[in-house]
DNA sequence: CGGCCCTAATTT
DNA sequence: AAATTAGGGCCG
C-alpha cells in the first residue's frame, strides 16, 4: 500500500466524519460519544474531535492508546495551528497569548509520537482548551502520564476528554472570545486482561494543589456532560462498567 | 538526567 | 506561515 492511497483514505474518512453524525465514525469497538447535538466532527490520524464553534473548545476528543502508540520517534511539534477542517471559526493561538492560560492539549502530544502526521494534527487548535498552568502541567499531565504507562504495559485504552462548563457565565479570552471551561473530564475504558473496566475523572480548572483529580463513575460524567460514552460496547458490559469504579485499579 | 507540559521572541 | 532560539517547572 502506498502513501498516496493512505492519504486519500484519510481525507475520505475526515470528509465522512464531517458529514455524518459521530456514530458513523466509530472509535474501535467502544464507539464515539453520542449526544443529541454535536458540532463539527473530524476524524484525524490520532484522534476524533467534536468541535464547538460557539465555545471555541472541543466538545470532546476521543482516541485510543496502545503500547505502540505510547512510544515513537515523532518529535513534539510545538506549533499550534487552527484546524483546517474546522475553518475560520476555529480558535486561534493568538487568543491565548498572554492570557494566563495554557493551550492545553486534550489528546496529549505524547500520545501521538507514533506518527508524524498524528503529532502535527495534535497541535490543531480543535484539540486545545484554555487550561490554567497549574492544572495542565500538574494533575492533568499526571493522569496523561499514568495512561501512557498503563498502555505501555499492554491492552487498548479508549479515552475521551473534554471541557466542563458550569452554569455561571463563562469567562472568555482573546478577540476570538474562546470560552474558559470551569473544569475538564476524562473517561477511560479498557478490557485489558479480559476484565472490562472504566473510570471517570473530573478536574477543576484552577491553579495549585486544589487542581487535584476526582475519580468518579462514567455514569457520573455522563450525567454531568449529557454524553453517552462507549455506546458500541455490548449493552450489559457498558451498563456494568459505567456504574462502578474501582479506584485502586486506576492509580 | 531525560521526558513532558508549556511560554515568548525572533528570523526567514 | 514556518522554523528556530531561549527559557521554566515538575516528575520518575
Amino acid at each position: 500500500m502506498n502513501n498516496r492511497w493512505k492519504e486519500g483514505a484519510c481525507c475520505l474518512m475526515a470528509l465522512l466524519a464531517f458529514l455524518l453524525p459521530p456514530t458513523a465514525a466509530a472509535q474501535g469497538k467502544a464507539g464515539l460519544p453520542a449526544s443529541e447535538r454535536h458540532g463539527v466532527v473530524v476524524a484525524h490520524t490520532g484522534y476524533t474531535v467534536d468541535y464547538n464553534v460557539q465555545t471555541k473548545n472541543p466538545n470532546w476528543v476521543a482516541w485510543e492508546l496502545t503500547a505502540r502508540r505510547s512510544k515513537g520517534e515523532a518529535r513534539r511539534s510545538s506549533s499550534f495551528k487552527p484546524d483546517p477542517a474546522v475553518g475560520a471559526r476555529c480558535g486561534r493561538t493568538g487568543d491565548y497569548t498572554r492570557s494566563g492560560y495554557d493551550r492545553g492539549h486534550l489528546c496529549p502530544a505524547a500520545d501521538n509520537k507514533w506518527d508524524a502526521r498524528a503529532m502535527k494534527e495534535s497541535f490543531y487548535m480543535s484539540n486545545i482548551s484554555p487550561q490554567l498552568p497549574g492544572l495542565n502541567r500538574g494533575s492533568w499531565k499526571k493522569l496523561e502520564d499514568r495512561c501512557r504507562r498503563w498502555a505501555a504495559a499492554g491492552g487498548t485504552y479508549y479515552i475521551v476528554a473534554g471541557p466542563v462548563f458550569s452554569d455561571a457565565p463563562a469567562k472568555h479570552i482573546g478577540t476570538g472570545r474562546v470560552a474558559v471551561p470551569g473544569g475538564f473530564f476524562k473517561v477511560i475504558y479498557t478490557d485489558v486482561g479480559g476484565k472490562p473496566r472504566a473510570a471517570g475523572f473530573l478536574f477543576d480548572n484552577v491553579e495549585g494543589k486544589t487542581a487535584g483529580e476526582r475519580i468518579v463513575t462514567v455514569d457520573a460524567v455522563e450525567r454531568l456532560t449529557r454524553y453517552d460514552f462507549f455506546p458500541d460496547l455490548p449493552d450489559a458490559t457498558e451498563k456494568k462498567v459505567e456504574a462502578t469504579v474501582n479506584a485502586a485499579l486506576w492509580r
